[in-house]
This record gives C-alpha cells, sequence and structure tokens, in this order.
DNA sequence: ATTAATAGTTAAATGAATGAACTATTAATA
DNA sequence: TATTAATAGTTCATTCATTTAACTATTAAT
C-alpha cells in the first residue's frame, strides 16, 4: 500500500464501519420482537447452529467476560428460551441448548433478518458482491488473528 | 443476482458482519482510556469534525433517541469534554462543543485507533481495498436510504 | 495431599437505551 | 391575536449489558 494514501484509507474505514455499524444494527432492532434485543438474537443464533455450547464460548465469541454471558443467559433462561445442563463427566461444565420455543422464536425473527439483508444485497450484482465478502473474510481473519494475539 | 445463490450470500454477510463487527469493537476498546467509552469516543469525533451540532443531530447519527443522548452528554459534561451552549435566536436548540480537554482527549485516542486500523489495512494491497471500500461505501448509502425510508 | 487452574456464578457499580411525562419555546392557523 | 401544533431538549423509572472482584465447585498438576 502506498503510504500517501493511507491516512484516507483509514479515515475512510473508520467512518464506513461506524455508520454501516448503527444503521444496520438499528435495521436488525426493528425486526426483533418487543421482548427481546439483538444480542440475544445473535445468542439464540450462535446456540442453534451449533446446536449446543457453553458459556465460555459465547464469552469468546461475543468478545466480553463470562458474567455478563451469565447474566445474558438468565434472561434468557427466565423467558424460556434456554436450558442448561450440566456435564456429568466434568462437572464444572455447562451446556447451553435452545428450547423449542426458543428454536421458533428464532427462526421467526432470522426470516425478518435474511428477508432485510437480502434486500440490501439486492443492490448489488452478484461478482461485485462476491468480490465485496471475499475481502471482508479475509479482514475478518486479520482481526481474529489480532484478538487472538493480544 | 442469482436467486439459488442468494441464501448463501446473505448467511455470509450475516456471519461476517457480526464477527467483524465484535473483533472490532473489542479492539477499539482496547485502545480507549479507563475513563471512557467507546461510544464516547464516537460521540467526541463527531462533534470534532462537524465543529459543534445539536442533540437531535447525534440522536440522528447514532439511530438512538434524544434521551439516549442527552444521558450520555450529561456523563461527558461531568467529566468536562463537552461545553452546552443555548441558541440565541431559538432558544429551544442546545449547541455541543468540546472543551480544550475534550479535542486533546479525542486526538491522543484517535490516534491510536488509527494506528490499530492501518496495520490491519496494511494487510491488503491498494487496489483491493480501495474496490472494498467503493462497495463499502455504496452499502452504507443503502443503509441510510432505507433508514431514511422507514 | 496439597496446590493450580478452570468453569461458572454472584453482587455491586456503571453505562446505554427506551418510553412517557414534562418544560420551554417557536410555528401554524382559525 | 389567541389558541393550538410542533419542536428541542430534559427528567425519571426501568431494563439490559458490561466489568471487576470475590466466591463455589470441580478437575488437573506436582
Amino acid at each position: 500500500m502506498l503510504p500517501i494514501e493511507i491516512k484516507h484509507l483509514v479515515d475512510q474505514y473508520i467512518e464506513l464501519s461506524f455508520s454501516v455499524n448503527k444503521n444496520g444494527e438499528s435495521l436488525v432492532r426493528d425486526q426483533m420482537n418487543d421482548d427481546m434485543t439483538s444480542d440475544q438474537h445473535y445468542t439464540l443464533r450462535y446456540i442453534y447452529q451449533i446446536k449446543s455450547c457453553t458459556p465460555s464460548d459465547l464469552a469468546k465469541k461475543f468478545q466480553v467476560k463470562k458474567s455478563a454471558i451469565t447474566a445474558m443467559i438468565n434472561r434468557m433462561w427466565k423467558k424460556g428460551w434456554i436450558q442448561r445442563t450440566r456435564d456429568e463427566k466434568d462437572r464444572r461444565v455447562v451446556y447451553l441448548t435452545l428450547t423449542e420455543e426458543g428454536k421458533s422464536l428464532y427462526m421467526k425473527t432470522e426470516e425478518r433478518i435474511h428477508h432485510l439483508v437480502s434486500s440490501m444485497l439486492n443492490n448489488f450484482e452478484q461478482e461485485e458482491l462476491e468480490q465485496f465478502l471475499c475481502t471482508y473474510q479475509k479482514l475478518q481473519r486479520v482481526l481474529e488473528d489480532i484478538n487472538k494475539h493480544k
């Protein structure tokens, strides 16, 4: 990369990531039922996809302390969306799974989000989109790497 | 866009934006002083760039209600980073500006963030990066548009 | 057998967000 | 002009999200 161009590109990235984030999060919130937040939906999504996980897994995925996960899981557990099961081999470990209500709520909301994202991405040619996602993917690995080695 | 590919691309976008967001926000938080949060830095940044703005401007930019802005500005005002001035023509309006302390704190933190983002973006060839930012920019406009017409 | 480390929770404190009710001021209109 | 609308911002109560520090229980290491 040419040093002379760096500052402008960095500024542009900072501005765009802020703006896309805020606007995107706001639209995602609009798809939620009144009794759930976007973080709670992301939690349902992760557990749904991976079937079962531990609070420690979630803390790593969400980049927060485990006590933050305990608090969120408590709120979702009270609403009947999540189950806790102790590992019989290693009794320190807790497995989190979705209840039937959790699954069905997740699927309904995720469908609305898919619809929203589809309508966003429809504004792009397939090739441009694929190129974009390819670079986005690399960026994701770079960020994961920096986070891993810190 | 070919319908058959859509679902995969949508899934990929959802996963990447989540992951880049969480990892990115976590790294940005690491650049903050202990007495400030990333939202507070973003607020300093916006006011710094635009010199002066109203709470309503901030509410629009951050996509939150005005009462959320009042609360954040109060916290930053208590720390001596922000000034409030009433408009003499229209006495309903409040102008927010940075104090000298606010400016200097902003600049120190922003420098660390620039350094971080530079080291991230250094992993890309200039052309790939420019192409990426171009699409990211389009995406930003699409999101802003959807938000405007809702 | 004792000490370390790991998994998870609890509790107190702070920040961030909303909705509803409120003040003050300005704009619209009958 | 007098009354009514709308706008800008704040306050208050409530909920969610997060951190730090202290804690329990369990397993691993020496």
